[in-house]
DNA sequence: TCCATACATTAACATATATTCAATTGTTGT
DNA sequence: ACAACAATTGAATATATGTTAATGTATGGA
């Protein structure tokens, strides 16, 4: 592995800084636990709002503060089904970067500072 | 496009709250437009603190501080060329995962809640 | 060795964010 | 219309986080 120069496409570099902070404000809606479990939650199918508070043992309110902020990010989608909104990811991108950066985290360490 | 049940791999469903603390805490990292922006500029290729500095308009101990946070977590890497330090990214997930992320951003809006 | 450079670390401060509790809105069934 | 359940909203607070500035530590040259 020689981790060179250029290994990536350069739809990054070329990348301003408005775009950057648009991308960085969706990395900081998954950056929290309680929301990121909330999400890997609903990868596996829409659930409603009760549902997820009680599968992980959080507040109906706290799960509904969270799901408004993914929701404005288009990161998750609601609808409603009688009582109850089910909520889902908006789309198959995201399910990809959360499988990346599993496998980032999973990679042995192999680092050496210096 | 019907966003159905089961569309991704289920390495995520079985994720613990453990494991899912450990993602979390590298999308945080990711979270922050001055940390994302260090990122972005060295995925081109490896940079010295100096030059990542003057070339986001930083100041070098900013971008020394964040780069200490990005080398505990693995994202990036530091190797010493004289009396610089170069950074570059640690592994190609990470870039995998940023242009994941910008599809996402860009896809269309297609979101009506409820 | 002495000095200047390049980077790292620490501590202090300001800001932002997650969480809880209470009140409210919307929906269904009687 | 009313009661019961589900979801949302708003305000208050505790905690976490980013940023800055000051100090410390190696490195390379004179």
């Amino acid at each position: 592995m020689d981790n060179g120069t250029q290994p990536e496409p350069d739809r990054l570099a070329s990348l301003d800084d408005d775009g950057a902070t648009q991308l960085a404000e969706m990395f900081r809606l998954m950056g929290d636990p309680t929301r990121l479990r909330i999400i890997l939650d609903c990868l596996a199918g829409p659930r409603s709002v009760g549902d997820i508070a009680e599968r992980l043992g959080l507040s109906s309110s706290l799960v509904s503060h969270h799901l408004r902020l993914l929701r404005a990010a288009r990161v998750m989608r609601g609808r409603r089904h009688g009582k109850q909104v089910h909520y889902g990811v908006a789309d198959e991108h995201i399910g990809r970067v959360f499988l990346d950066m599993l496998d980032h985290v999973v990679e042995p360490a192999d680092h050496d500072v210096t």
